[in-house]
RNA sequence: GGUCGGAUGGCUGAGAGGCUUAGGCAGCGGUCUGCAAAACCGUCUACACCGGUUCGAAUCCGGUUCCGACCUCCA
């Protein structure tokens, strides 16, 4: 049994993972607002989580994994009254608030699946699940930290701080907060300025709207995520993941909701990402310096020098603890790709090597070194560092200094297909457009070259390697005649 | 202003009191090669600044400067 360490930002800690439920882990994680595409902002948490839930279930819990689609609810800042983000932008663009989200949902997930990363065991929506968070403010009322004014709800931060710490994940205190806190015209029914909604009065031009005992309208900012980490987790669960940027005011929010409406904590475990930044400076919706996923993928940004694949994306953020930022370049980003390649040509030179009886490599050596890295709060830079120690091995064995009996290459194959492909989720990036007849052709033209070579017939041989070249085909010449690959 | 985090070699990014010169990319020298490419062997550049604690500090403490995040939606 493998000993998981964690941060906990609850805590400010590493602590030692221990699941609520022997062998079964609850896991929270806040998904995207669906009113844009993707940036390699959300590929952050995408993947960071992905390993968290990878790497559970490699450990052998059954990990039930939550990341929910917000699709109403959020207000755009600048609107005089609270505008649904979802609603402005189906204004905007003259379509069904629905259609939106139908179209950015499926781009979402187009751009996860291309970066590898598990769906989510369930994937709810907010207003899916309108029901569960009228259920949730009625209780959270009826508990007497809720007060009604005109149609609206608002959750009472003042009384709750009374019985309950609010800003223990943040850590602020509720008096600098109100002294803190400026005016904003529209907010005066709130009894503190501190407060926040659990339901907003719709007004007449809003579109998104449901039914409930207060008015008709729409439920408030942070409501969905206590509503439905509750219904499909229950009152308490192990992980709950996000952006850092959510700690305030989102999680602590949520861990009010939780606390108002139930008594206690829903969450052992608190896990943030840190943010990407680009140029120093934080790569964020609201700053409008995001370069999206698809644009990686195409190249088609003016910052960018090339495409870049998404595994390159994914090893990238990979190499970086997932609690610190990573500062998006061209350099790094090649640097990155270059890892990468290097790393999936020396997993395929291992599949080939020749063992003999002797072994120069010790795999458990290697094995304990890779748990120990993850197991400390998912270290992958550590991780891959580890990795590239045993890259260098099997091309220093590959290269004829050293050995590998078949016993140790095929466990070392099994921990190298462990850790890159099962926990960190990296594949091979698979040759495009493979139509069959492409090995057969270049067997004819390797062996055209061959035979110039044979004859010392420099000119033609190169010309067919440089011709090639052109292609983004590389020939690589060896004693056992040549090899090439795409890209 | 409040709360929190950061400053590491050409770039990127770990580490957190003494043996990691972490790792990746780039550079340099060599081996191999018809020449390349790849690979192998070797190798250079570092811990923002000023004090302090310590036998010993990039790592702990105090101060300084700079940068960032959150306090409004944000991954």
């Amino acid at each position: 049994m493998q000993n998981l360490k964690l941060y906990n930002s609850l805590s400010r800690k590493k602590e030692v993972f221990k699941p609520i439920t022997e062998g079964r882990v609850g896991m929270y994680v806040c998904g995207p607002t669906v009113y844009g595409d993707a940036h390699l902002g959300h590929a952050r948490p995408g993947i960071t989580f992905d390993v968290v839930f990878r790497y559970l279930q490699h450990l052998g819990h059954k990990t039930r994994y939550v990341r929910n689609i917000t699709d109403v609810g959020h207000l755009v800042n600048d609107a005089d009254e609270g505008e649904d983000k979802i609603a402005k932008k189906a204004r905007l663009d003259q379509l069904e608030p629905m259609e939106v989200v139908a179209y950015y949902t499926r781009s979402y997930h187009r751009d996860m699946a291309l970066l590898n990363t598990l769906p989510p065991s369930i994937e709810p929506t907010a207003t899916g699940h309108i029901i569960e968070q009228i259920q949730m403010i009625e209780k959270i009322l009826t508990n007497g930290y809720a007060y009604e004014v005109d149609g609206n709800v608002y959750f009472d931060v003042v009384k709750y701080n009374k019985d309950h710490a609010y800003g223990k994940l943040s850590g602020r205190n509720i008096e600098d907060m109100i002294s803190n806190t400026r005016e904003l015209d529209g907010q005066s029914e709130k009894r503190n300025s501190v407060d926040f909604a659990l339901w907003k009065k719709a007004s007449p031009e809003h579109i998104m709207r449901w039914p409930s005992p207060w008015s008709e309208g729409f439920p408030g900012w942070h409501l969905e995520c206590s509503a439905m980490s509750t219904k499909y987790l229950g009152k308490r669960f192990d992980i709950h993941g996000g952006g850092m940027d959510l700690v305030f005011p989102h999680h602590e929010a949520e861990i009010a909701q939780s606390c108002a409406s139930d008594g206690h904590d829903a969450v052992n475990y608190w896990m943030h990402n840190n943010m990407i930044t680009i140029h120093g400076q934080k790569m964020g919706k609201s700053l409008g310096n995001f370069i999206t996923l698809s644009e990686f993928f195409t190249g088609e940004h003016e910052s960018l020098d090339q495409a870049y694949n998404p595994m390159t994306i994914r090893f990238f953020i990979l190499q970086a603890h997932y609690r610190s930022t990573v500062d998006f370049s061209n350099e790094a980003l090649q640097a990155a790709e270059k890892g990468m390649n290097k790393l999936m040509t020396a997993i395929d030179t291992l599949e080939g090597i020749t063992t003999s009886n002797e072994s120069t490599l010790n795999v458990e050596d290697y094995k304990q070194k890779f748990y120990d890295a993850i197991n400390d709060d998912f270290n992958s830079p550590i991780l891959i560092a580890h990795i590239f120690d045993v890259v260098k091995q099997i091309n220093s064995i590959a290269a004829g200094n050293g050995s590998l009996n078949k016993v140790s290459k095929n466990d070392l194959i099994s921990l190298m297909n462990d850790f890159c492909f099962d926990i960190l989720g990296l594949k091979k990036i698979e040759s495009e457009a493979e139509h069959g007849l492409t090995d057969e052709i270049m067997d004819v033209v390797l062996g055209l070259r061959k035979r110039a070579k044979e004859n010392q017939d420099w000119t033609a041989a190169d010309f067919i390697r440089d011709e090639l070249a052109k292609l983004n085909i590389t020939v690589k010449d060896s004693k056992d005649g040549a090899s090439w690959s795409k890209e």
